[in-house]
DNA sequence: AAGATTTCAGAACACTCATTCTGTAAATGT
DNA sequence: ACATTTACAGAATGAGTGTTCTGAAATCTT
């Protein structure tokens, strides 16, 4: 059967992941990736076809690790404003202090990235903004926002910060800066009177 | 003296500014811009030095058009929240449909870009931080804004979900959302009973 | 133990792109 | 009119990088 491989699938694209995660797609080379993990040119190409292979499975393996994440705050039963504030206050400030969102810089790479990715990172976008109405529906029916307020444009409204969080964390505004725009957010959702038009 | 030179300056400056604006930094090869304004090889080193001076002169022919808009909506005595509203809806929309903010553009190229563009980009965000600031307080003090609130926080606050736009804008969310956004964004900051820790 | 098969290691290739170089054209000053 | 200076035009260079190729190493099967 021939010689066995010697590298973990998952542990590259693991380090593959973190790198273009800090560096974005096209700054971070096959030779950045081989020092960093060091396994072989051949086999990158054996395993996943090219560099575009290698960033849609990096992709991937960002996308399953938030989808626990959203799934428990966002798409579960239990998803409450609460889990909403962790999903923010653990998540986003904790690992992505400075590198903002993968898909984020995806989505700001879009000119270079492969079209794929760009579509991926697109669909991500969707599934957040749907989780967060979710959450916000739910919360309504609970009480816990004005019953006269659009939870599609405040879950739109939420993407749109979340995005600001993203680019923000990378040019030196800090974690505590993050977190009370969080906390803000969710006041602001909270208020009753809504001015909104 | 010599043979007179046959491009603009200004021009030049003003068409790669565009170019830089639509593909970024990294993407825009200088063959585009040749293309594009059908000036010489030759004189872009002989008068911007090179990629990294034309890019650093289109950052500030970006400010300068910028500051003009910033200077009335945010830094002049008339400024209020009617003008702040107008900087977002007039310009925001408009021009950048799509592009982003060719700062907040630059600030997400940050790996890429000449360490001086990064820093310029910068500068520019706190100038806007304080440009925001004053408009709040300006609004506060007239009664717009509700007295128990931090017109820095709030600053703060506006400059995150400007980059949020900026992002969004260039990943398929449409003009009405932003501004959708932004409307929600002055009725949040407009309410009183602030729940905000 | 021998052959087959797959991985590993690194050289070689092809392409892009910023930069420099060489030669030509156009204007000014004497 | 001639020499000088500057701009224009395009070829040449060199570095960086994704991809392919060649040969050696390691393991399994028979």
């Amino acid at each position: 059967m021939g010689r066995p491989i010697q590298y973990d699938r998952e542990t590259v694209i693991a380090q593959a992941t973190d790198l273009f995660w800090r560096k974005g797609y096209e700054a971070t080379t096959l030779d950045d990736i081989f020092a960093a993990t060091g396994f072989n040119r051949h086999s990158l190409y054996r395993a996943f076809g090219n560099k575009d292979g290698l960033f849609l499975a990096a992709l991937q393996h960002y996308e399953q690790n938030f989808t626990r994440l959203i799934g428990a705050a966002l798409e579960s039963e239990a998803a409450d404003l609460d889990a909403l504030r962790g999903l923010f206050t653990a998540r986003f400030p904790a690992d992505l202090a400075g590198l903002g969102c993968l898909m984020t810089n995806t989505l700001n790479e879009a000119a270079t990235v492969p079209e794929e990715a760009g579509q991926c990172a697109q669909r991500f976008l969707f599934r957040l903004e749907a989780g967060l109405r979710n959450v916000l529906e739910r919360a309504q029916t609970q009480g816990d926002i004005p019953a006269d307020k659009d939870c599609g444009a405040l879950a739109k409204y939420i993407l749109y910060v979340i995005q600001g969080i993203g680019t923000m964390s990378k040019v030196g505004f800090t974690e505590a800066d993050a977190e009370a725009v969080v906390r803000q957010t969710l006041a602001f959702i909270k208020q009753p009177a809504s001015a909104s038009a």
